[in-house]
DNA sequence: CTCCTTCTTGAGTGATCGCTCAAGAAACCG
DNA sequence: CGGTTTCTTGAGCGATCACTCAAGAAGGAG
């Protein structure tokens, strides 16, 4: 059961100004985001901040949720779970990474592949937190091939955990070149590129 | 003409003390890199280092100038002018690439591409440094592929921007992955993925 | 030797960092 | 109404940031 609201209320929309708080970091990264810039944009006083939601780490970690929540974070999750085949899901991916990294009415590229990047040994906590999240997408992703392997629409032949890196690079690069500016057409080339070098099954026995 | 050498010599070799930092700014990125890392690596004091390099922007540049007259960081420069074909060129980038940025003797990746990712407005001049070499890179992809294309070895179909794209993509996907804890024959294995998708030259009239 | 130049040393600049605290304000409960 | 609880406000904490300065040290020139 919630408990009842006592005490003065919040005077500010919490989820409203976690997004405020996605996009910095999204944009920025982690330590280049400064708790006055975060203040600044969420339209609150530090104190109210720490109150709300403990220190800068905790905050972080709660964009980091609120992103894989959105659908500019959960598009893979979705592909993977929701398409039938596993071509089809990477063919999914890929497409609409091109589509959402590109799109400027927010940050470009992906939060969990840039926001942790550059970090003092001090907060080297948030950089495993976010290479930890990047491994265990590589791990779907490889089980989601694997499935396809067993299932014979990949090859016998088909190297899963070497197939899921391939793709993961791909995207993770995909990332980078659209913070680079490049623009959702480029990446849509990318993206077929990539697809092209799909295994092709075996041969029926004739 | 070089002038005498006046006043009191320094004390440290200037060419080990950048290499220091080159290190220090290719494993944390520049902001994430203090001056008083940089002096305590180097081994000198912050008026030395101010004195020899200028300020912390100066230093950092220097420390890219010299990366890229490394081995480490001059490898796709040294394929694309030593290699006769373009398969060639992209052939042996991508093998190198999965060689060096796996090398446990150094930081993980490449620095042009990991270095300033998460920066602050002020540095912005130093993200835009190292993503116009980024973009110089892929001009120089481009331009490669495209008298591949005139030469005969590229297909009429050939896209050389859009294939530029994909390769650079690649490549920067396998430093991030490199920075994740990929091994060089994962790196490997991805880079011979990517190879498979050069595009098969036209067939000859029968 | 003295003079001149340049580098090194040690101390310390103002600014910004993440974060906190005391006091006041705004809700509910009885 | 008073009492309790929680949030907001404004000020400010110690630490670290990039950077600088005065004084001394170490070389060559004359």
């Amino acid at each position: 059961m919630r408990p009842m609201a006592r005490g003065r209320p919040r005077t500010f929309d919490r989820d409203t100004a976690l997004n405020a708080a996605v996009h910095l970091f999204w944009e920025r990264g982690y330590e280049a985001t400064s708790i006055g810039d975060l203040t600044g944009a969420m339209g609150i006083r530090p104190a109210s901040l720490y109150a709300a939601f403990g220190d800068k780490k905790a905050l972080f970690r709660e964009a980091v949720e609120a992103y894989g929540r959105s659908p500019e974070g959960a598009f893979i999750s979705n592909a993977l779970t929701e398409e039938p085949t596993a071509r089809g899901a990477f063919a999914r991916i890929l497409r609409e990474a091109a589509a959402i990294y590109s799109d400027r009415s927010h940050p470009a590229g992906c939060l969990t592949i840039s926001a942790a990047t550059n970090v003092t040994p001090q907060d080297a906590e948030v950089e495993k937190y976010l290479r930890d999240l990047r491994n265990t997408n590589l791990k779907r992703f490889e089980a989601r091939l694997q499935r396809a392997k067993s299932d014979g629409e990949l090859p016998s032949t088909a190297n899963p955990k070497a197939l899921a890196h391939y793709f993961a690079a791909v995207i993770q690069g995909m990332s980078q070149q659209a913070r680079d500016g490049a623009t959702q057409e480029t990446l849509t080339q990318i993206a077929a590129q990539a697809l092209n070098t799909w295994p092709l099954p075996d041969q029926a026995p004739t």
